[in-house]
DNA sequence: AACTTAAATAGGAATTGTTCTTGATAAGGG
DNA sequence: CCCTTATCAAGAACAATTCCTATTTAAGTT
């Protein structure tokens, strides 16, 4: 019973896509896989150069083929920032992006509990929202420590 | 004494991007009239159509330059959203944006008083945060009106 | 006013990321 | 096994933006 339950919430990438009426193909796979294994928010170029690995002639145009059919099927959310390439994540739960603008890397900010974006902005009650996506950007812990590193070696030398 | 006061904050565009070293030109200043007159968020090119009216023989590469130029100074702010091209908005003070789905419209939201995106989202402690931006997306009122007029209609035809 | 120097511009070429097209391949259902 | 449709690889096409270069313009100096 349990199970039952389990299986009606947690479907497999293969019933999720099969549910679109598609199929889970080698290069669906392979490039869903490495989305799941590095959580680092790739690329299509990324995942592109990782996936020859496994499927050695596939097409960059598959790949953003796959990543379309994945998004469309709700496996994998897209997140754009400024003027960069598309990056992909298969983080379904609520969340925001952060950006290191030294390193580049980009990590994900969970929703607070109980919070919802229309405390923080003024969304007018006749306006519907279907989607948000909410970007940060700044520098990140180990960047930060970096640059106190160097500026330490700096005072020192000045002595 | 009020105006001196004035005169600290209340910065002229020529005085902000003299202050960067910079000169206001023609191109400059037709570009930026399009920005405060229709506060659309035109894209780049439709920013260079309206200013040709006023500078006749501006080109497309201009334009992008003079948009660089006021964003770098502060006076224009750049607005992306999904693979769309860049947008831009002369409306200084922190807000979201809200993106029509089904006219393309996009509008300003307000930050709420004494309120900070960090309240609804998890940043940990150790991450500077420089900027974010928020993008909101759904239908807007003049949409919805629209679709509930159609759908009356064909309830009254099915009659 | 002429001279000097650096900034700004127009026009077009080049680049980047992404989508489209086409013919070949493969897979599931009858 | 055949038929139909989905999928794929490869490369062409595309859209938005940036880069390049020769020319023009403006500001500050004599």
């Amino acid at each position: 019973m349990a199970m039952a339950t389990l299986a009606q919430h947690q479907h497999s990438p293969d019933d999720t896509i099969h549910g679109h009426g598609l199929r889970m193909t080698g290069q669906r796979r392979a490039v869903y896989d490495v989305l799941m294994g590095e959580r680092n928010h790739p690329t299509a170029v990324e995942v592109f150069t990782k996936v020859r690995g496994q499927v050695p002639n596939i097409s960059l145009a598959t790949v953003y083929n796959c990543l379309e059919t994945l998004t469309d099927c709700g496996l994998v959310k897209i997140v754009t920032h400024e003027r960069g390439p598309s990056r992909y994540c298969p983080n379904l739960e609520d969340h925001a992006h952060f950006f290191c603008d030294s390193c580049g890397e980009v990590s994900d900010l969970p929703l607070r509990a109980r919070k919802r974006p229309q405390d923080v902005w003024e969304v007018p009650e006749n306006i519907t929202i279907s989607h948000h996506q909410v970007a940060f950007r700044g520098e990140c812990p180990k960047c930060a420590k970096k640059k106190n590193l160097k500026s330490e070696a700096r005072n020192l030398k000045s002595k």
